[in-house]
DNA sequence: AAAATCTATCGTATATTTGCGATAAACAAT
DNA sequence: ATTGTTTATCGCAAATATACGATAGATTTT
């Protein structure tokens, strides 16, 4: 891919914004976040059982959304208790709420 | 690309959601809609001039964001006048709200 | 020590996205 | 009729996303 210009200089929030949306922007990964904001916490595992895809593709998704923010992992030998990152959830919360006013 | 049951059925909301999401998962396209929000309305040369981007690449975000339905066109020729499409605004806010809770 | 459980990651294939320049299409003005 | 203006679309290239099976790593249980 060929940029006209360097690095187009869009405001952090405008960066942020997009990039939680991005996120938000596949079926499976609303429902995973669907999921966790009801049981506020599940395992790899509980999702596999639930949507129709390969563990590792429910792997991956799940990384998306932590790469994002809006979900982490914490260690729970042997497995790993997602949660919604509170903290940047209310920060999602708002820029969309400020984008449609 | 494999996938393992023929479709999956999410809720129509959830689709609907993640079509949104996925349309302003860009910072050009947040960009143009924030733009649109300020100025309610704006022909295809206003955003090549503001935005360091190509005639046919703005061309394509703006095919995108009005496949996605979050704005319209109305021929006025020779130009095109984009406008928020106000219907589906509130339907994309409402879902974002909801979801957010 | 061996087996079982759980999850991430690698490698691969295909589809989609993002960007550009060039061109076409639609209309207005000359 | 020709020219200019405006925007969409085509064709291309590179990057990213989506899915899978196979495998590796970590920890528990036996």
């Amino acid at each position: 891919m060929k940029r006209s210009l360097e690095h187009i200089q869009y405001t952090d929030d405008t960066e942020t914004l997009a990039r939680f949306a991005k996120a938000l922007g596949h079926p499976t990964r609303i429902t995973i976040l669907q999921y966790l904001e009801k049981q506020s916490c599940c395992f790899t595992g509980d999702l596999v059982d639930v949507l129709p895809f390969s563990q590792s593709t429910i792997s991956q998704h799940l990384k998306e959304l932590k790469n994002a923010g809006l979900i982490q992992g914490e260690v729970n030998p042997p497995k790993i208790k997602y949660c919604i990152h509170q903290e940047n959830w209310k920060i999602a919360k708002r820029l969309f709420k400020s984008f449609f006013e």
